[in-house]
DNA sequence: ACTGAAATCGTTGCTGC
DNA sequence: GCAGCAACGATTTCAGT
């Protein structure tokens, strides 16, 4: 686990290029730059100066699995028997291809997944086999997200 | 709500060409070519039919929200006082920024949202003033995330 | 910190296989 | 559907301010 001790600091130049690449990665950074009223060169010497920071994690490509068949996906809320089989639950999850987040949470739950299926029974199969199987998992709860309307970063 | 009705049919140097993109986006597409064992043009044709398909939404530059401060995340469930409420709670839930993720969802609640926030007074603020005032949320039900130990997509 | 230009690298289009 | 090459466009670097 990462600890932040200190913020970055940047300014309002560094917020719109942000801003504009966490919506497209892609963009042409001139493009960018004449929005601003800066040059490339400029734009790029801040993207450096982000990167050095560890703001940027990076950049992904993003798809949509409904065109590959995946339609199900399902929050899960899971009951642990013991605090100390945390780390352990953890790494099998990580296993779990299924499995796209996962936290640790307030509340009733010891850990909270969300999972990313083909259909509900294969939701099933990763509920009763996969995730029921870890040690220390006495039981689960499953929310399934029929429609998801809001998928976003926060804006700076 | 985009209704998906038929698979897009992809092939294994598909996949290999996406699962290296959803990681890095920016990841050299001569690079890929080379690993595959055909040529960067024959990767950009393909790259362009997966567009072209609608697979790929785009491409996302990914920062750490902890370091500029937002590092409370939370999960909250929301009762609705009736069904029919739900697409004008939606619209409501998107004005506020600090939603990132909206789902229908199976189960207690009508609505469930992922917020993120810089600390724990902005998300009591966030649930206190701007949920709990949407027109027809009657309570909600709020799980913070101590921790995300696992932040990826599906593996194709 | 930014500019402007030059060099480098990635992308796209074309032709032939 | 892919290779090879040429043309284009974008990124990156660097001296100068």
């Amino acid at each position: 686990m990462k600890i932040i001790d200190q913020n970055v600091v940047i300014d309002g130049i560094d917020k719109t290029i942000l801003n504009f690449l966490m919506e497209d990665a892609k963009r042409p950074i001139l493009e960018i730059a004449k929005n601003i009223g800066i040059t490339g060169a400029a734009v790029h010497q801040r993207l450096r100066k982000l990167e050095k920071s560890g703001l940027i994690e990076g950049s992904r490509l993003i798809i949509d699995p409904r065109l590959l068949g995946y339609k199900t996906m399902a929050f899960v809320g899971v009951y642990l028997d013991k605090a100390v089989s945390n780390p352990l639950a953890v790494n099998k999850l990580k296993e779990i291809p299924e499995v796209i987040e996962c936290h640790y949470t307030t509340g009733n739950w010891s850990i909270f997944v969300k999972v990313l299926c083909k259909d509900n029974e294969h939701l099933m199969k990763v509920l009763n086999k996969n995730i029921q199987g870890i040690e220390g998992v006495s039981r689960t709860e499953t929310f399934i997200s029929l429609n998801q309307q809001i998928n976003r970063q926060i804006k700076i």
